[in-house]
DNA sequence: AGCACGCCGACT
DNA sequence: GTCGGCGTGCTC
């Protein structure tokens, strides 16, 4: 009769160690059981059995739930890596590897029913319009219910009363594979013969595309992505963000005809459960998906492909903070396959493992068709400026307009005012959350915490002096639209930002309207990434430099990234491309390097930087925030801890914004040796599990939080 | 993480 | 007199 170890369901580090319970049957690692723990029923997972412990009475095990294991090996020992890497707590782990179905606390079974209508016996008479759709939809009986509610919509109650269609629950069915046509691929340039033979034939495992936008990346991942499919192992193709990628979902379904796996966040439970499962019983051999999709349960993975490598989505801000790319770099060890890494804009790490031989780079250094956009940098404290728009960006705007060509601007700043300031009092109106300053939001009218998200009604009314009176300075995308409407009253105006893509499907619908029959198209950062519109010919960049003066440590970075990343938007099939860069300071090494589409210089003088600051890659990071109702009891544990650390440089504490009404301070550690990071904080974590003062983790920072 | 246990303030 | 605040200790 075994005992058994098991992790229990909260996710807390607290209960990061395994209980024994007593089991009647032997069972396997992975499987899920119900047991009592603390006077309350949960679910736990098997890790092993052990001897008969000695000091403590093992409870039995009320329930097993599985008959085969949730995780393999593979699964098992990246849970292991992830737990210790970014310090959280096994069970995390689990969850964030599992579709949600299947994961610990789920209840239900995932056979997944949905409901179907049939014929029925309906005798009874019918209003008109009801009948009319009944005798439509009839011959297409029995049918999937959300289709029929779809068109029916209201009649579909008669219907149901009055007994024409009957309610029947089917096992779900996986949808018909939908038909693209066939896309051949294309002749390759010489480059990318050049990198495809490089990939095919390096003894390296991991490589670094380096290739500039529209140089023809994707062709390269497909050709590389066949040849695996053809040795009968499986490709995993990671994406940022799948909202906008679905052209590359319909070029990699166009060339393959073949079922493919499709995997991201917005998949109902249900749909997850159901791509999961595809690869599972090995039904596919391609999978598409973002972050989440790292953890498929591959059994012969032959090709890991990393798009857009450097995009900080790519990074889950939610224990455990793991990033894709440490993930995809484990798989790729583990199946002995090769593993891409592609940017136009690569992460400063990667490009400084290609430069040490680590990885091999590889790069695309032509477009494919056309030359690189032409790029002016114009001085805002020269010249005429008029609502943050130079004179020469507007005339660029208005030659557009005549030629019925498209221009994309970039205001990396939503709502219609940045800060609400009174003008009597000079009192800021703050999210009584977080701390931080509220932006007027008009079309809503509210001011909205860009922190934490919550909206608050506009009353127009300073909270402590009760003037009306307030600053009009500074200008977010919802302004910056008002203006150029009213400068260019027949321009047909498309705004993105996440005010304005909200809801599902708003980014599609918004770049489809902007497509059709859009002249200009402003945006927050989110237009620079991946959009490739033939007829754009203008990219405006309002405030290049409004990234600058932030003192995270990857500022340069994110800046150089955002910069290059929306140049190359313009341009892209045969008419020139032309990028107007705003900026106070036109000698900037980030300007002059987006100037000369020169990566290599940014890199070398950035890594300088990084280098004389003791940043990564030059070091490994973490971050350690203390929260408490009181600042004071906040500040005395990081103080606390920063005096014991001597052995790694330690900035702070400072004060950041609150959450959920608690102050918060963060200390930043920095560290030469990973391992030796690793251990500190794990200490720490140990510490801090029964603390009053809670202390929250982030391995490897990527956006440092304020 | 939850939740029971336990010890002090303002209320029917 | 008690209802209820949340500090701290425990979970096989």
């Amino acid at each position: 009769m075994p005992f058994i170890q098991v992790y229990v369901e909260p996710l807390a580090l607290s209960l990061n160690q395994m209980f024994t319970y007593h089991s009647k049957e032997k069972l396997e690692r992975g499987i899920r059981v119900k047991v009592e723990f603390n006077h309350k029923e949960m679910v736990a997972i098997v890790m092993g059995e052990c001897e008969k412990p000695t000091d403590f009475q093992a409870k039995e095990i009320l329930e097993v739930l599985d008959e085969k294991p949730l995780l393999n090996d593979e699964l098992f020992e990246l849970a292991e890596y992830m737990s210790n890497t970014y310090v959280a707590s096994k069970m995390s782990c689990f969850k964030t590897m599992l579709p949600p179905s299947l994961r610990v606390q789920s209840k239900t079974k995932p056979i997944i029913m949905e409901e179907w209508f049939e014929q029925g016996e309906g005798m009874s008479s019918l209003t008109p319009k009801a009948k009319e759709l009944f005798e439509k939809l009839q011959p297409m009986l029995p049918m999937r219910s959300s289709l029929f509610r779809k068109q029916a919509k209201t009649h579909t109650k008669q219907l149901l009363e009055k007994g024409y269609i009957r309610s029947i629950k089917r096992e779900k069915q996986e949808e018909i594979a939908s038909d693209y046509e066939e896309d051949r691929p294309p002749i390759l340039s010489e480059d990318q013969e050049k990198a495809i033979e490089t990939i095919r034939n390096e003894e390296n495992s991991t490589f670094l595309l380096h290739g500039v936008t529209g140089s023809g990346k994707t062709e390269v991942f497909l050709q590389l992505a066949k040849e695996t499919i053809e040795q009968g192992k499986q490709v995993l193709f990671l994406v940022p963000e799948i909202g906008l990628t679905p052209l590359m979902i319909q070029r990699v379904k166009a060339r393959f005809q073949q079922k493919i796996a499709i995997y991201h966040s917005q998949l109902s439970a249900s749909e997850k459960y159901q791509q999961y499962q595809m690869v599972k019983n090995k039904e596919v051999q391609i999978v598409v998906g973002t972050r989440s999709a790292c953890f498929m349960p591959f059994h012969d993975l032959g090709l890991i492909l990393m798009d857009e490598e450097h995009d900080t989505s790519y990074k889950q801000d939610a224990m455990p903070k793991y990033h894709t790319r440490d993930i995809a770099l484990f798989r790729s060890a583990y199946h002995h396959c090769k593993l891409v890494l592609a940017s136009a804009t690569p992460s400063l790490e990667s490009y400084a493992r290609a430069y040490k031989g680590l990885y091999t780079l590889v790069e695309l250094k032509r477009r494919i068709a056309k030359s690189m956009p032409k790029i002016e940098l114009v001085d805002l404290r020269e010249g005429e400026v008029e609502g943050g728009l130079s004179k020469n960006l507007l005339d660029k705007i208005q030659d557009r307009l005549a030629k019925k060509e498209q221009t994309i601007l970039l205001l990396n700043r939503r709502g219609y005012l940045p800060v609400m300031k009174c003008r009597k009092c000079e009192e800021t109106i703050l999210c009584p959350d977080c701390g931080i300053a509220l932006s007027y939001h008009r079309s809503e009218n509210t001011l909205v915490c860009h922190c934490c998200g919550n909206t608050y009604p506009n009353t127009n009314t300073c909270p402590k002096c009760g003037s009306h009176d307030f600053y009009q300075h500074g200008m977010g995308t919802e302004k910056l639209e008002g203006s150029i409407q009213t400068k260019f009253p027949e321009a047909k105006i498309v705004r993105m930002d996440a005010d304005t893509t909200r809801k599902k499907n708003a980014h599609q619908k918004l770049l489809k309207a902007f497509e059709e029959e859009g002249d200009i198209l402003i945006g927050t950062q989110m237009v620079a990434k991946g959009l490739d519109f033939p007829n754009v010919t203008l990219v405006g960049i309002l405030q290049a430099d409004a990234g600058l003066v932030r003192s995270d440590y990857r500022a340069n970075e994110t800046t150089y990234e955002m910069l290059e990343q929306a140049s190359g938007r313009a341009g892209r099939a045969d008419k020139e491309g032309e990028v107007l860069i705003q900026t106070f300071d036109r000698s900037h090494y980030v300007m002059e390097s987006v100037l000369n589409h020169d990566y290599r210089k940014f890199f070398q003088t950035e890594m300088q930087y990084r280098h004389l600051g003791n940043y990564p890659p030059f070091t490994y990071m973490a971050t350690l925030i203390f929260s408490h109702a009181e600042l004071s009891q906040a500040l005395f544990e990081a103080r606390k801890v920063k005096d014991e650390l001597k052995e790694q440089r330690v900035l702070g504490p400072i004060e950041i914004s609150m959450r959920q009404k608690k102050k918060r301070v963060r200390l930043l550690l920095k560290d030469k040796s990973q391992e030796h990071l690793e251990t500190t904080i794990w200490a720490l974590a140990h510490r801090y599990k029964s603390n009053a003062v809670k202390l929250e983790i982030n391995m490897h920072p990527l956006m440092l939080e304020e």
